[in-house]
DNA sequence: CTGTATCCTCGTTGATACTG
DNA sequence: CAGTATCAACGAGGATACAG
């Protein structure tokens, strides 16, 4: 599908479909994590610090959907102590273009939101 | 910004702030709701129609949100039965585009990501 | 280091009923 | 038609402890 091509319609179903996605990638994590993957493979506590503020726990189930989405490879060395390797898959990859405009947008318009919020709840 | 261009390094306080914006369009109903409204203004009900599933209570708040970071217009008419319309703002255009993209990806992808998890759910 | 297993809390969501 | 108010339920997410 040509994703430059202007707007089309789409039913609700196709909302549907879209919406599964967006759950999945919507998370409060996801998008982070596979931006971060983005510039090549990391170790999970590497991903861990980068991303900042995300729990064990978060991390683990956030890697383990987007592994099962076909999104990251999971790459265990079986040393002492062991090194577990994320990386995006060419799904990811391809992913990772619209998510990266998507965060550079909001890495743009941020001022732009933050004076628009003031304004809102400032008024009355 | 040139949202064009290949991948930039952030640090962590980025990632953030970007999270700030992903939490507000990354949430269940926010996304759609944009690109429904790609095609031009609505009104209430027509948007709740179209997007099927969603309760009255959670449209009213997911506008009130994109109303507040200035992504759509609210617009009263006074008349009886009261009409009111919502449409995308110059700021919220410039989101529609990315969410679009990512919404097209989303539509594509579908079938290699619902493989993926066939296959990762059935192995082991 | 890279997880897994519990427990617990808090926020989001949906259902329902009501109003201008 | 376009909301607001209230309530109940559910689940995402954090803290902690433990394991390989």
């Amino acid at each position: 599908m040509d994703v430059t091509a202007g707007p089309r319609h789409r039913g609700p179903e196709d909302c549907r479909g879209v919406s599964t996605i967006l759950a999945r990638i919507g998370d409060k994590w996801s998008m982070l994590v596979v931006m971060l993957l983005g510039d090549g493979p990391r170790r999970f506590n590497e991903i861990k610090r980068m991303v900042g503020g995300i729990s064990q726990r978060m991390l683990t189930l956030t890697l383990r959907g987007l592994e099962r989405d076909g999104l990251v490879t999971r790459t265990v060395f079986p040393t002492i102590p062991p090194r577990v390797d994320y990386e995006l898959t060419d799904l990811g990859r391809s992913l990772w273009q619209p998510v990266e405009a998507l965060g550079n947008w909001a890495f743009a318009h941020l001022p732009e939101i933050e004076a628009a919020r003031t304004k809102f709840d400032g008024k009355d």
